[in-house]
Order: C-alpha cells, then structure tokens, then sequence
DNA sequence: CTGAAAGCGCTTACAG
DNA sequence: CTGAAAGCGCTTACAG
C-alpha cells in the first residue's frame, strides 16, 4: 500500500524530483523485479492508462506525452506482462500448432515459419502433437482450445483435412488455418498447397524423358494429397496421350516401408515399369531400397520422383528428383493469417497463401532403358 | 458488482438453494464463459479460497469439503485459468526448449518427449530457435526468459555447451537442464548422454570385423560431442592394440556436405582406411555420397558407421550401423528435472539422467577387403 | 487527450 | 480447517 499510494498520490511532483525519489526504487527494480506499467507511469508522471495507451499504440496520446513515456519505457526496459496483459485483454495471445504428422522435418519449418512471424507480435506458439486415431482426438483438442483459449490454431496435414474438426474449432470460435492440398474450405482458413496443379510438372519431366511406362504409388486414402497428386498426375499423362494403367497404380502409406513394398511389387509386373512417381520422398526412399535390394540402378534402370524435398531427398544416392514446397514460408502464412484475422485486418492476401510446389531435378531421373526411340 | 456480490454475501443459502439462483448463470457459463473459480465457490457453498486449496492440493481442507468441491469442479469442468494462475502465483508454469540444431528430428524427439511430461502437469512449452553465431545471442535469451518468465529452460546440444550462457541463466535465477554429451555442470542441471563411454561399442564392432586401417570424420571442434566421440573412438583403439593416426582423423561439420568431402579425402589416402566412424549420421551420409561418385561398394569396399540413429540411417542403402541415443526419453527426462526443482522435489536420479547411447548394427558394416586374415 | 475506478481469475499473506 | 481482504500487472468502461 505504501509504495503504491505514493506512486500514485504523489504524481503532480517534478520530473526531476520523480526521478530522484524513485532512483533507489528504479534501482532494486533493475536488480530485482521487471519494471511494471506502475514504475513508467511514476517515471513518466501519468497515469499508468496512458501508459497503456502508448504500450498499445492508441492515437489518442498527445505526441509529446507518447514520447516521455517510450523514452521510460525505453529507459527501464519495460515490456508488459504477457500473463497479466492477456488477462485483461480476455485474449490469450497464443496461437496453438496443431499435428499428426509423422515428418519431422515438415513439423519443424511450419513451425519456425509460424514462430518467426508469431515472436514479432507478441504471440506465443503452443505446440500440439496429437493422434487423430484416438477416441479422445477431439475431446483433447477442445480441452486445450478452451483451457489454454487460444486465439487461433494451424491445422497441418492430415488433421487439416478433417471437418469435423474444423466444424469443432468453428462451434467453439476459435480461427483456424487449415495447410491442405486442395481448397476444402474457405480460402480464408486455408494456405493451400496446389499438389494436383503441380504433380503436371512430374509428368511433363517424364515425358520429356521419354518415358511411357509410368507407375505411382500413391499415398494412402486417408491424406486428401494423395488424391490430388494421383488426380493431377494421371490427368496430365493422359492430356499428354500417356496414360496411369491400374496395374501401375498402389496405395503406399507415405512410409518408408510401404514404399518399398509397392516397389516390389510394381517391379514384378511384365512389362514394368522405367518410372515410379513416389507419393512423398519417404516413399521414394522405399522405392530405392527395393531397387537397391534387387539390383535395378536408379536412374538407369528405374526414374524415381519424390515429393517434398525433404533433406532426405538430396541425401540419397543418387539424389532424389523431387517437388519442393515452401514448408517455412507456408507456416509463416499461416500465423500471419492468424493473427491478421484476429486484429481484424487484411492479412495475406488469397494468392499469398497459396503456393505451387515445384519439379526440383536432381539425379534419380533419367531416360528410360532401353530407348524407347532408335 | 451485483453478481459478484450476490456470489459472495449470500453464500450461506443452502445448496439446493445455490443451485436454483444459479441454475441460470450455470446454463449461460457452460455455453458462452469458462467456469471460473468464483462459479465453483458459490456452486459448491465455500469461499473461492478453498477452491483454491483443492485445486492445490492443499493438506488443509476437510475431506467432506474437499469432496463436494471436487464434484462441482468435475461438474462444471473446471479448470483454473492458467494466465490468471500465473499471475497470483507470480509464476509463470512455462519452460523453454532453446535450440541451435540443425537436426529436425533431434528436436522434435526432444521436443515431444518434454511436451509429454509438461502437459500432464499444466506447464506450456515455450518453443526458442535461436542462432549462437549472433551478436544478440545471449541478449535475445534473456529477453526470452524475462519476458515470458519462464521457471525454467531446457538447453539442446551445441548451445546446451555454452559456459556464458549457463552462466547468466544462472543470474537470472532461471533454473536450467542441458542435454550434454558429458558432465560440464552438476548432475542436477544435466541430462548427460555418454558419448565417449559409448563410442567404445564403435572401436569394438569394428575390431571384431577384423578392420585396422580406421578413420574418423569427427565433428566440429565447437560440438563438444565431437571431442567425446574422438576421444573415446581413439582411446579404445588403442585399448585394442590399434590406433588412429593423424591423417585418419578429419575435423567435419557434422554435416551431409562435410561428410562428402572429408570423405574424399580420407578415401585419396594411401593406404586408404578400410572403415570410417563419421561423427554423426548426417556425416555419414556424405561419406556415402562420396562412396558412391567414386564406385566404392559399402560395406564390401568400406565400411560406415554413423551416430545419432535418425530415420536418414535406416533409409540410406545401405541401412547405416549407427549408435542409437533414446531422444525422445532425455526430453522428457529434461522436463521432469525442471519440473522437480521448480516444485522442490527430487526428480530424476542422476543414473535416471545419463544415457548410454548402443550401437544399432545395419548393413554398412562388414569385414575388410581384402581379408588381413587369410 | 487524460485519469480514477473496477475488473480479468487466480493467489498470498493474515486472521480466526 | 476456512474466509475476507489485498494484490499479481494489465485492461475496459466511464468520466471528464
């Protein structure tokens, strides 16, 4: 109470004498206790609303007195109580990252993407890694959405594809942005990865190649991606009078292992196939294990294609053909998305947040053996 | 005022009583407010203080009363505000996970084996990717832990080795754990990962092969795990009657492209090592892209082995024998030391703090060519 | 343009 | 074992 009253009753004194009689107070502050919007109010000699006011950039701040008070704030170092301004404010300024994703890579860029754009506003991230083939999926996403009350939450494939939980999300208010390959939702909610429009890319390299036994492994049904890389693949070979024979199409499971057991497979056909569109690169890698195993020489024998451009891909040898995405500025759209629909402001425009992975050539491609043409 | 006052004058209304005033505010609660504290007390006929204590878990209360408020915190769901929490406890029940690692899949182990012990006990992890190589290094971290107050932070390997860092989170008063690859720090601020006990298992596998002309690619001299994989790889040699001279040992980055080109160096040897040890996983990938421009067979011409287990080592062809560190578990291992100290607890035991990493055996090892026995 | 009061949802002293 | 008051550090709504 002492403290307090003195600080607040005495507040007419000179901004000289204000300095002087709070300098021991400045200094244990320093030492030992962050400064508060109280010591730049007493500092500043206003009240600690102007204060606010500056803090949260209100035009309503003569110009002169704004500055006093960001030279204190300057001064002390003074930055507001994240706990205390999100209490006031009824906001949390967190953003959930939520996940079921088994690529560490992928989780990691959005991540640091969204983190890059969420630290220069004030935002946290709290990160969710979850199972959406629990009973409790939905339960726990509502637990934590309420009880943490995020400001918004990044969906990230799969989970991004579900609707009921987006029609959960929008029953509780909460924004969402939903990273998904096909537009399922509105383009506000979404940055949208055009899969189908750029697997074109895949089939015109290997055309260009000269290939025409061309096989997919496709990821599995539950990933809305892999209908549209199937999608726009196999319409792109038949636009270019190639065609995706079923025999030379298997559902993978986007994993390593299932890669390379569709690999089996699709290279005990007769005729086989001299190429393979792999649904992701773990699936690629799957694909030169079986390769590997059974004596085929990428790219000689067998062109593989990847998609992601994950590390993994130029690690392999030979190095993998792939689809690059712009993981990292994806997530940064998403938060900026985020937080620009909850200041209520325009944010990334529908084209900004939308992106087209594109044909990264490296070493697995190559023409088909034996030449086709003579 | 009029509801509060309502909810605190008139607390001595029976039950039933309680139940019927706030039969309708219970109804408007459940649909468009969080429960809070001050709904529990007036439901449950105690002052919001008591609520308090059983939410603590305070001794302190009689269990007839424990009980009834037990059961209308379980009926309204309640759970405390962890905001508001935070700032009557003047704490803030979150950790920081700081990190300068390349390694995505390290970090997200680290990371979801931290998250795993944190969430059941109500802290948030405040996730921190940083740059050691920057001028506001240090600055920017302070920053971090002033501002977001956090009660503790986690350190991962290199920054974890950072004597100036530990040294001022220290003066911060901010309790600390860092993953480590030897005892830098008392026990109690460590998760330790014996890697140059470990790299022993290395020297044994390869001395049973029958190998004798052994290199090693070891990290970068800023990693201290590279000096305790070096050191413990070339005392174990000689343990054995072997060595490793100087032109078989290479300073690397750690790195794919690193791996690549020490490889290139070590293979222009004459004679040239018929096993290298590369300092980690990454590494160990160049070598075999080095292997593989050059038509070196692994393991028929070489033999590879790597460090960390990540998912690149069992995609390589071949699979890569690699040492095996249980990530996922030294995050969580980290979480729980924090979390100990905070609450002034015991926690994890020093043995249940160190880890010895084992060496996982795949395809890239075999027996030297030719045979040195014939 | 500026401020005094009340409140966000919880806890810490301090009483009983 | 339990509670009334004051406070954590900020903001909203209301005045001027």
């Amino acid at each position: 109470m002492p403290k307090k009253s003195a600080a607040t009753t005495h507040r007419v004194v000179s901004s000289s004498e204000a300095h002087q009689a709070s300098a021991p107070i400045a200094h244990a502050a320093k030492m030992e206790r962050r400064p508060t919007i109280n010591d730049v109010a007493r500092l500043a000699n206003v009240s600690k609303k102007t204060v606010s006011r500056v803090i949260n950039e209100s035009p309503f701040v003569r110009e002169e007195t704004r500055n006093r008070v960001a030279a204190v704030i300057k001064q002390l170092g003074f930055t507001p109580d994240p706990q205390a301004r999100g209490l006031a404010f009824r906001r949390s300024f967190r953003m959930g990252l939520i996940y079921d994703n088994p690529n560490a890579a992928y989780v990691i860029n959005i991540q640091e993407g969204a983190l890059g754009a969420l630290r220069k506003s004030g935002y946290e991230l709290v990160v969710h890694p979850c199972d959406r083939t629990s009973p409790e999926f939905l339960s726990d996403i509502e637990q934590l959405v309420t009880r943490q009350k995020l400001d918004g939450v990044i969906l990230l494939p799969p989970i991004s594809e579900d609707d009921s939980l987006a029609a959960l999300l929008k029953s509780l208010k909460c924004p969402y942005v939903r990273v998904l390959s096909a537009p399922l939702d509105e383009i506000e909610n979404l940055v949208l990865s055009r899969d189908r429009e750029s697997a074109e890319q895949v089939a015109e390299h290997l055309v260009q190649l000269g290939h025409t036994r061309i096989a997919m492994i496709a990821g599995p049904a539950s990933y809305r991606s892999s209908h549209e890389r199937l999608a726009g693949f196999s319409r792109a070979l038949t636009e270019r009078g190639l065609s995706l024979p079923p025999e030379f199409v298997i559902e993978g499971q986007y994993t390593f292992e299932s890669g390379a057991a569709c690999a089996d497979v699709l290279l005990s056909r007769n005729p086989r196939p001299t190429a393979i569109f792999a649904g992701n690169d773990e699936t690629a890698a799957g694909v030169y294990r079986t390769a590997y195993l059974r004596g085929f020489k990428i790219p000689d024998d067998l062109t593989v294609i990847g998609f992601d451009d994950s590390p993994l891909a130029s690690r392999l040898c030979p190095s993998l053909t792939t689809m690059h995405q712009p993981i990292r500025d994806m997530g940064r759209t998403a938060a900026e998305k985020l937080m620009a629909r909850v200041a209520n402001l325009p944010g990334p425009t529908p084209s900004a947040s939308t992106f087209m992975p594109r044909l990264v050539v490296r070493e697995s491609s190559g023409p088909p053996k034996p030449p086709r043409v003579t």
